[in-house]
DNA sequence: ATCGGAAGGC
DNA sequence: GCCTTCCGAT
């Protein structure tokens, strides 16, 4: 009666943030990337998991972004319920269980349901950024300015308790105080401590403007698999993302123009230092990628919402290998080293060769690709590996398939509109601020291209470590 | 389509 | 605790 969905077996954990060349580690505390830390659940929750199609462009025409922030459509809702179904080994899913699954997210406020709009769901990232940043408090913090953003700026505030931080990560002693975060390393100096402290806070250390890497969700995924990166890059050993250890990019791959923006980013720029001169070091950040203001300024504090899979914009990537659904348990793609999609994610390469577009689950089911068969590495269609309670569950997958329907739209991917509207002033001065040494402005050369930048942001980053120790 | 109560599983 | 399943109501 055994599940072996592969899905929450194999899959290896990926780094939070991916910077190229500036290559910085901002992982959240290990506790974050549990399965256990899921409240009451050692298996993917279905927000994760939500957020986990919403990043992938292939999937965009089952379910992706659209509307307001944070706000997403689900165009196709027999399928994504199969998905969920074959993810948690439910062969009889279907979307008015999920739905029913969503709506016991409204209480948590997790998620609300946009009124008046089909199969469209919002998500509440007053949450989703607690999640990630679990000692900030949000109460005193200019991040709950960014709340208000998210809601349409009506109705409720943002749930930021600490009875609500525990509802989703209980096993946090003090959720929300951001004392805490200080208080720890000073008492304890455990280097649990010392890590949690340090890795919550991402904008602590180097002020590296940090490309965001596409997320994995907090993941229903071991976090310590063993398993090759290609380039003899490791992202999950420690230190790999550290500034001395930069991975090496793959042949011919560039910083994508696209990568994700980040909900707090309007709220962060708009912030006293640090975090304005984080979000556009040098007073240009924009270059950096060749992109507009969203290019290179949602790594740094990109964190949490990258690694959720906030509203991408202009284009999500692919999630490569840490995608389930793209057949990661079903071995790696033909021709991809494993490990390239691991990266490759943070690059926009596991989508497919340049110019190419992954093929959705719609359309591949829709008639669009002739063969069905020749692209099951992408697709997890094959329950027989989770448990059976039916003689027809064999069905399932077909029935489902049958019932989808095509449902593709002219723009690609979730575009949705930055963040434009400013926020008001901070309430207070982020209580990290003082700790946080002023920075320079930072040269946009990589230092992947240049070994002795490295080696200043080594330089800096350990200077910062011991501001902030002592 | 959407909602939420209730019961039950794990 | 987090769903899954069922179901009546709107």
């Amino acid at each position: 009666m055994d599940c072996n969905c592969v899905s929450d077996l194999l899959l290896p954990p990926v780094p939070t943030l991916w910077t190229p060349g500036l290559t910085k580690s901002i992982a959240f505390p290990d506790w974050a990337y549990k399965p256990e830390s899921s409240p009451g659940s050692r298996q993917i929750q279905l927000w994760h998991f939500i957020l986990e199609l919403l990043q992938k462009e292939e999937y965009h025409g089952v379910i992706a972004w659209q509307g307001d922030y944070g706000e997403f459509v689900i165009k196709d809702p027999d399928e994504v319920a199969r998905l969920w179904g074959i993810r948690k080994c439910k062969p009889h899913m279907n979307y008015d269980k999920l739905s029913r699954a969503l709506r016991y997210y409204y209480n948590k406020r997790i998620l609300h349901k946009t009124k008046g709009k089909r199969f469209t769901y919002k998500f509440n990232f007053s949450k989703v950024v607690l999640v990630n940043y679990p000692l900030l408090d949000m109460a005193n913090s200019p991040f709950l300015l960014a709340q208000n953003h998210f809601t349409n700026g009506s109705s409720t505030a943002p749930d930021c308790s600490p009875e609500a931080l525990q509802s989703l990560f209980p096993r946090l002693p003090d959720s929300g105080r951001v004392a805490s975060l200080f208080d720890r390393g000073a008492t304890a100096p455990s280097p649990e401590g010392d890590k949690l402290r340090l890795d919550a806070f991402p904008f602590l250390s180097s002020g590296a403007p940090c490309y965001s890497k596409p997320p994995s969700l907090l993941g229903p995924y071991p976090r310590s698999p063993p398993f090759d990166y290609p380039w003899g890059f490791n992202p999950y050993l420690p230190g790999a993302f550290s500034l001395n250890n930069c991975p090496k990019l793959p042949p011919g791959s560039l910083y994508p123009s696209h990568f994700y923006p980040n909900p707090l980013q309007s709220s962060l720029s708009g912030l006293p230092h640090p975090f304005s001169s984080l979000l556009h070091p040098g007073g240009d950040a924009g270059d950096r990628a060749g992109t507009g203001p969203a290019g290179a300024t949602n790594g740094t504090v990109g964190g949490p919402a990258a690694r959720l899979g906030l509203p991408p914009y202009p284009v999500s990537m692919s999630m490569g290998r840490t995608d389930l659904l793209s057949g990661a348990g079903l071995g790696a793609r033909e021709g991809s080293p494993p490990g390239v999609g691991g990266l490759g994610i943070g690059l926009g390469l596991a989508a497919g060769p340049p110019g190419t577009r992954p093929q959705s689950p719609s359309e591949r089911r829709g008639g669009v690709k002739q063969d069905p068969e020749s692209d099951s590495d992408l697709e997890i269609t094959d329950l027989s590996d989770c448990s059976s309670d039916n003689e027809n569950d064999h069905e399932f997958s077909k029935a489902a398939r049958s019932r989808s329907q095509i449902i593709l739209e002219g723009k690609k991917g979730g575009m949705l509109p930055p963040l434009s509207s400013s926020l008001p002033p901070p309430m207070s001065p982020h209580p990290l601020k003082s700790l946080v040494p002023l920075t320079p402005p930072r040269p946009s050369l990589p230092p992947s291209l240049s070994p002795s930048l490295a080696l200043h942001e080594r330089h800096r980053e350990t200077e910062t470590l011991k501001m902030i120790h002592s």
